[in-house]
DNA sequence: ATAAGTGCAAAGAATTTGCATAGCG
DNA sequence: CGCTATGCAAATTCTTTGCACTTAT
């Protein structure tokens, strides 16, 4: 089966009328390619390299596409400008042991609780939900914490 | 015991060999004052009414020296720009609504409830969260969610 | 053919900086 | 007085847009 992101959101671009260009194909590729969350230039500087055709306006007008279209995230970290990340199936959070530094994924029920919560209490209609959570998980001792670098 | 932010920043800067200016002043106050998280335009326009002599140059000189000095965090939310809040001691969260941009924060029973939910079913002792909410408030129409401009 | 997509350059929005002056200590 | 902080305008950085031209379908 075919589930790789550049195939995936070309298609459903089609899917929605929308043309599979040159530029664009190659802009899937570098997304779909890179295991880090790249920042406009980042890609365009690379999308560059395969085709020198591509022009910084197409790399904006692609990614706002993919946004609007739900297949890419736009992160805003404590950087200036924007990272994007092909967007993940499931919505999933992040359960990081500070003792054993296990990374662990979760759906959670629980999150699901909040949604409603803020839903019913506030009339608060959750669109996207990032959620980081630090402790220590079931494995670790609760006894001393490892000594930080 | 004198608890205000502005009287707590002011004191650090002066601590730290800065001058305590009536502009610097009037921006710690505005910040201060304000429930919701401002963001350097609108602790401009606020600080402006105050004292006209205020220049949106010494917002964001101030903001970034209370930034560098950890008295306030500067957020990066979903917005374009950056929202500032004093810096607080107990843990919040934040409610960002997408159509009209406003920032709330709570601290929700329902976020009590991720932490039982977590410890009871994985063992998992949390020790921090963050937790950053997109939605649309109950006080926008559910009608367009379009950021056109 | 024809409307969506593109490149380029120019416009915008948010933030920073250079420089001459104002004003705290 | 000396030096920091300020105001203003110009510069930067990131992103969007207008327009004439291309190109996928």
């Amino acid at each position: 089966m075919e589930t790789s992101f550049r195939a995936q959101a070309g298609e459903a671009l089609r899917a929605e009328g929308h043309r599979l260009t040159k530029q664009r194909d190659v802009l899937l590729d570098v997304i779909e390619r890179s295991d880090r969350h790249l920042d406009a230039d980042s890609i365009h500087r690379l999308a560059r390299a395969r085709d020198a055709r591509v022009s910084l306006s197409t790399v904006y007008r692609t990614l706002s596409l993919l946004k609007r279209r739900n297949l890419i995230d736009e992160l805003h970290l404590s950087e200036e400008h924007h990272h994007y990340e092909p967007k993940s199936t499931s919505q999933h959070f992040h359960l990081v042991c500070s003792d054993c530094g296990t990374v662990e994924e979760f759906i959670g029920g629980a999150v699901e609780a909040l949604r409603d919560s803020l839903r019913r209490n506030r009339g608060f209609e959750v669109t996207s939900l990032q959620l980081d959570v630090v402790g220590r998980c079931g494995r670790c001792p609760s006894g001393a914490t490892r000594p930080q670098r």
